[in-house]
DNA sequence: TTCGTATGTGAAACTCAGTGTCACGTTAGT
DNA sequence: ACTAACGTGACACTGAGTTTCACATACGAA
């Protein structure tokens, strides 16, 4: 076997870890509250050590919110892949379709999810410092798709933003329904409510 | 003296002591950087015991982000106050004025500030986290400006996220810019970017 | 096989933020 | 003087996150 190979397997195995533990985490924090667990019951109830936890996530935080770490770069490269006619409101809407459509796979699950980030304070800050990085990301992509080599410009970088906002908006409210509504026309709403005037 | 007098004097002393405390904790801040620095520093500086300081700011962070606290209901107020008549972008665009005229008061101070937030991770997610708050605040505001006694629309709700995005876009090019650019300028050329096609 | 190396894991000590409790001193009203 | 309220300091405690070390297992090379 190639060393390549074998690192390729190693990674998966690690994966397979990972999505483990973040479960038996989920749980846990479902049943207590995301503050009651402790490091050391998170590491007694997935079977290991305290160390071996903090090693697949960094923090207790990222045991829940690991997941969204992929979500920026694919909205990014979604956004590089739109059409480069595309108008950046137009071409940051469809980009976002492939975030939102993470939500539509398992709702039941992002729904669970999204409410324990909304309701402990930790998560939420986590996951407002991680969107915020999506947004340099988002940026960034706009001006390559209008052929620019200098960094994003303040237009750029407040369209990014906004665009995030409709997002979290939009999700806020598909959660506060309980999934009811369709999460595709809410962002659609959060977009329009960005017409001037 | 009566009581309420009372405890409006002591307010004002805690309020100075406070203010006393911050400028310390900062001028350690800058000079060592926040995460160098431990409360048992900051005490000892500032000829306290940890838990006092502790008392006066419930975190580290919030003895560098205190001050910010106050911008987000000025910012609603400063919604509230504007005419009914009104459209939503532009009574935001004013009540920002309001928050960025804390900046031109001390332009050196607010840049110092601004740069050590923006350098420390855990500043810069605990000032998101503050702003995350106003953002209800902004859209309950133009809720009640638009006479409805309703929660705010998702419409509104993502006008109050943006127009915190412009704010936000705008002091980092202008922090970026070491304070040469004008901030209303760039405020002003945040929102023209969301002015669609 | 045996040796050496890389990697995953566990154990333990450590730092530090934040919480809670209690005792002491000062202040001001009675 | 008595006391009630408040600010402060000292201390113990919890829990997150870091670092270090030792051990084990797996794999490639000799």
């Amino acid at each position: 076997m190639s060393a390549a190979a074998r690192t390729h397997t190693r990674d998966i195995a690690r994966a397979a870890v990972r999505a483990e533990l973040a479960q038996v985490a989920f749980e846990l924090f479902r049943r207590e509250g995301f503050e009651k667990v402790t490091l050391d019951d998170l590491a007694a109830a997935a079977g290991v050590s305290r160390s071996t936890f903090l090693r697949y996530f960094g923090t207790k935080e990222d045991a829940v919110l690991g997941a969204f770490d992929a979500h920026g770069d694919q909205a990014a490269d979604a956004l590089r892949a739109r059409p480069a006619d595309e108008d950046d409101w137009t071409a940051l809407r469809r980009a976002l379709d492939t975030v939102i459509e993470r939500y539509r796979e398992d709702p039941a699950r992002a729904l669970a999810t999204t409410r324990l980030v909304r309701e402990t304070p930790a998560l939420c800050a986590r996951q407002l410092e991680k969107q915020h990085g999506w947004r340099p990301a988002l940026a960034r992509a706009l001006a390559e798709r209008a052929g620019s080599t200098e960094p994003a410009t303040l237009a750029q970088t407040v369209r990014a933003a906004a665009a995030l906002d409709c997002l979290n908006v939009a999700l806020d409210h598909w959660t506060a329904s309980e999934g009811a509504l369709d999460l595709v026309e809410l962002l659609d709403e959060a977009f329009a409510a960005l017409e001037h005037r």
